[in-house]
Parts: C-alpha cells; structure tokens; sequence
DNA sequence: GTCTATAAGATGATAGAC
DNA sequence: GTCTATCATCTTATAGAC
C-alpha cells in the first residue's frame, strides 16, 4: 500500500478499470452484433464475467453505455484521420488529389481492420448499425463525427474547386453509405457471389473502392457527367 | 348473406382484410423507425388501433410479422425492377450501357417515394435497417432480393463485359449501401450542410446518384482506374 | 374475427450490505 | 468497487369467452 502510494501504477490491483474495460469490450461486441435494443444489460455482463449492477455503477443508463462503447474508439479514429487528412492538404500545398484525400479519409479503416485487434470490426460493425439508427447517440455523431466530416468535405473543395456546394454533400452521401457498409461486413456479398467475394477480404474491397468513388467524385464534381435532369 | 354467398366481393365486410392491412401498416412504420427489437407487438396494435392479440391470430410470432411487413411491398418492387430491367436489355438489343442498367435499377425507388403513398418511404427505412441487421428476415433476401441482384449483376456484364467476377460484385457493393442509404432518408445531410441539402430531396440526390455511380462503374470495370493495389 | 384475461418470464435500475 | 435482493414494469404469446 505504501508502494501503492509512492509509485500510483495502474493495474497494480486489476479491478476497476479492467472491470470498466471488460464491459465496455462486452458492450462493443454485442451491440455491434445486435443493435441498441437487440442486447440487454445483463447479457453484456454476462459476456464481461461481471455482476450485472457493475454495468449501471460505471457508466450510468444503458442509453449511456452505448454511447460509450460507439465513443470510446471515436476519439481516437477521428485523430488519427484529422491527421491524415492535414497531412495529405499540407504535402501537396493545398492542392490535393481526390485521391488521396479519399485515401486519407479511409485508409484508417483498413489499417484498424487488420491491425489484429478484433474490436476494431465490431466497432465498425456498431458504426454501420448507428449510421442507421443516429437516434441511438445523436451526440456522439453531432460532436466526434460530423465536425470531422466538414473538414472532409472542405478537402474536397480544394481538390476540386467550384462545384455548386450541393454536389459535395449528395457525392459525400453516397460515398459514406458504401464506405460504412464495407466494413460492416455484412457477408451478404459472399452470398450473392456464391463465395467467390468475401466480405471480409476488405483489402481487395478497399483498392477497388477508392479508384471507384475517386471517379465518381471527379465526373461529378467537375461536371464532366452532369445530373440527369440538368440541374443542380 | 345471400348475396355474400352469391357474390363474395371483398371489403363487404369492412373487417378482417381491413385489420390485417391496418396491422401491417403500423407494423411496416414502427419497425422502420426503431428496428426489429426497438419496438413491441403492442406498440404496432396500438398505433393500428387493434387489438394486440389480433397482431399475433393473424400473422404468427413479432419475427413473421417483421418479416410479413418487409415482404408486402417486396413483391411488387422486385417485379417492377425486374421488369425494367429486361425491358432496358431488350431495347438495347442484349447490349444495353452502364447507366441505362442503373436507371432501370433505380428509377422504381424514385417513382415510389414521389408516389404519395407514405408507405413506400416508410419502407425503404425498414430495407436500409434490415440491410444492415439481415438476421431479422434471411428468408426475405434469400428469396426476394438476391435473385434480383444477381440479375442486376447479368446485365452489368452484359453492359460493361471483361472485367474479372470479383469487380462486378464489389461495385455492386459499394452501389447498394449508398442507394439504401439514400432512400432512407436519415436527415443527416440536413444538418451536415445546415440545411443547405435535404435528404428528402430524393430527386436531387437520384439525378447524382446515377451519373456518379454509371461512371464508378465504367472507370472499375473498363479497367480504365485500376485498382489501388494493382491486383484483382 | 375479435377481445378479455392471464400465464410465465424478462427488463432497467437501484438501495443497501459487504 | 462489488454483489445480493428486489422493485415496478413490461414482454410475447395463448386459452377461451363472445
């Protein structure tokens, strides 16, 4: 205890924040697999080894513990991509490509995807089901990822400068549907193929996905393909 | 009585059919709106204004009836398309383009959500949930939807032939979860762009939509972008 | 076909002992 | 911090009266 004093290192007793680590790592995977109101509290203790009550005493409501597990890796996603994305503007002096600012915006996925950690592809199997479902954490979306998806949009412009503004959201829109679904995998691909694509080979998926969304952007954004009706 | 026998018209008695639909109905919007688990049996009787034991006399268990509300309009869609869609290979005399496969593809989503039926956007969010929770209705993709697809597949060979298999189902891919998405009305463009796009404003977003995604497609599978890796 | 009544059990949350 | 016990409520589903 004196030792406990002297020296305050963590996991010196593996309890409370290995507790809180356990539920939150339940509630990820679970959630990701079932959605907000497939899981109940229980279930998430019971996946954690833990008393059913240590759930309510570390994060509050179960409305809470959602958005806990949806932030907990949010924060450091949303870094790590800001950062890219700084990087990738600040090397071609503001001119980027689309390219590589689809590039920057989505690389990310797929480092985390076969980083070996498993809690990434629940966390973005959570991410594909709160996409559909924002009324499950509205802050988490309006305060960690729309603020990062402006800068995003604000890349675009740069790269292709000029378009009328709707055109950056509707392209963003679809781009993000696709990109939210890949990683999701969903298996419903290796169905329909018949196993000859598999969702899970998401590095096949992610070198044809950038090329394909760098094209559609360009024909769009700088009017080479005009909207079907001629409008906006 | 006698004339019931003589004449068995529907809708002489106002009842039965009535209920079903009006259980349906409410079924179809409470499950687009908070998912499968998000909402309960006595939930949709009371917004069918029912009843709830008639929820489960005339559809079975919540999963037939999630599964009932999903398949209503499935039939009618998926005919509609298909037929647009060998309509469009016909036209074109077995060699139709990439983008007249798209609108054939596409247009019934856009033809249903202007329709003024309010069914129909009710139920293009129930296809984006169940599109990302499949294990709610595997009976209604299995047999209704991916036979489709694998036609929508055909004709894309057949409008852009030559690339290897494994393309033709990654860009589908990428398609779907940005259509789904699209029709699903989510509003988090609405506050992306403060307004300044609306995701009821289907018209606008399909007049994108498929010249965005017709040039995707052509880049990926005329072999004209590469993919990022140089492989498959 | 419709409705009442109820079975049989799970749910989120907390108060209070340890 | 952890766990036991429990509250008040809600859940799906059905049996049987009308």
């Amino acid at each position: 205890m004196a030792e406990a004093v002297q020296k305050p290192k963590r996991a010196a007793r593996p309890s409370a924040d290995a507790t809180r680590t356990r539920i939150l790592e339940a509630a990820e995977k679970l959630f990701a697999d079932r959605g907000f109101h497939g899981v109940t509290v229980r279930e998430i203790a019971r996946e954690a080894d833990v008393d059913p009550a240590l759930a309510n005493y570390h994060f509050g409501s179960k409305e809470q513990l959602f958005s806990s597990a949806l932030l907990a890796r949010a924060e450091e996603f949303m870094a790590e991509r800001e950062a890219a994305l700084t990087a990738c503007i600040a090397d071609a002096d503001g001119t980027p490509t689309l390219e590589s600012v689809i590039v920057a915006y989505t690389h990310p996925y797929l480092e985390h995807a076969q980083s070996g950690d498993p809690g990434w592809r629940s966390w973005f199997k959570l991410l594909a089901k709160a996409n559909t479902s924002p009324e499950w954490a509205p802050e988490v979306f309006r305060d960690r990822f729309d603020p990062f998806v402006r800068k995003f949009i604000e890349a675009m412009k740069l790269a292709a400068p000029g378009a009328p503004d709707e055109r950056y959201y509707w392209c963003y829109h679809f781009f993000s549907g696709a990109l939210v679904l890949t990683f999701a995998e969903t298996g419903r691909m290796d169905r329909l193929s018949d196993g000859k694509c598999r969702s899970g080979d998401l590095a096949s998926g992610y070198d044809l996905l950038v090329p394909f969304f760098a094209e559609g952007f360009e024909s769009i954004l700088s009017g080479r393909r005009p909207p079907l009706g001629g409008g906006a």
